[in-house]
DNA sequence: AATTTGCGAAACCGAAAAGTTGCGCATATA
DNA sequence: TATATGCGCAACTTTTCGGTTTCGCAAATT
């Protein structure tokens, strides 16, 4: 299984449980409620967020409440570092140039 | 067919000719020798990332350069934009809870 | 004690993905 | 003109994925 976080983003439906569960821990059921999916499913996409170590679990009597790891979404952030620079780079290009075009004008 | 930026690049090896195109647009020869399998499967990348507008091609004779569309790569930067303002918080509440410590010692 | 509820795990299924092979076309090169 | 090269496309195979169904277990509820 190769199971990396990039994967696990993969799936509309794990984003959405992410950005659902960002806020506050949720049993599986409730989240189940909030799409047109069964239990178990959701059940089968909290496995592979566990296995990618981007949510955590804390057990309440037979209720499992999953709450999103936000320091793992922090892996994304660092492999879009570089790119960062390269936009950045150019976004300043174009500050340059537009002020050349402002300088040179009239 | 689903084709978004985010299955684009749950791909280990289309995230690898994502790095690599990045800085200077590159044939489909060229990308294939950087890896271990044959030019029609990295063929088969480059038109997934086509599909999902993350790459240009530019044809010069018989060969066709591709090259990165970083603009496209700010759409990973815009959906992690609410998790890191939740990384942030965070940060600056244990900066709190340091001051606080701090200000209460001895 | 019997029943309901919340859950994970395993078995199964159809659809999609990733890679290989073979082809044809266009552009170079001899 | 004949041959080699760079390429995309289509067919095919194997693997993976997402979902459903079924099951068993433990914790609540009656």
């Amino acid at each position: 299984m190769r199971r990396d976080i990039f994967q696990a983003i993969a799936d509309p439906t794990r984003r959405a449980i992410i950005a659902l569960i960002a806020m506050q821990a949720m049993t599986p059921n409730a989240i189940a409620a909030h799409f047109d999916t069964t239990r178990q499913a959701v059940s089968k996409h909290l496995r592979i967020l566990s296995e990618c170590e981007l949510i955590d679990q804390q057990q309440n009597g037979r209720e499992i409440y999953y709450q999103l790891k936000i320091d793992k979404i922090k892996e994304i952030d660092q492999w879009l570092e570089p790119f960062r620079k390269l936009w950045e780079d150019r976004f300043e290009n174009l500050d340059r140039y537009l002020a050349n075009i402002q300088k040179n004008k009239n």
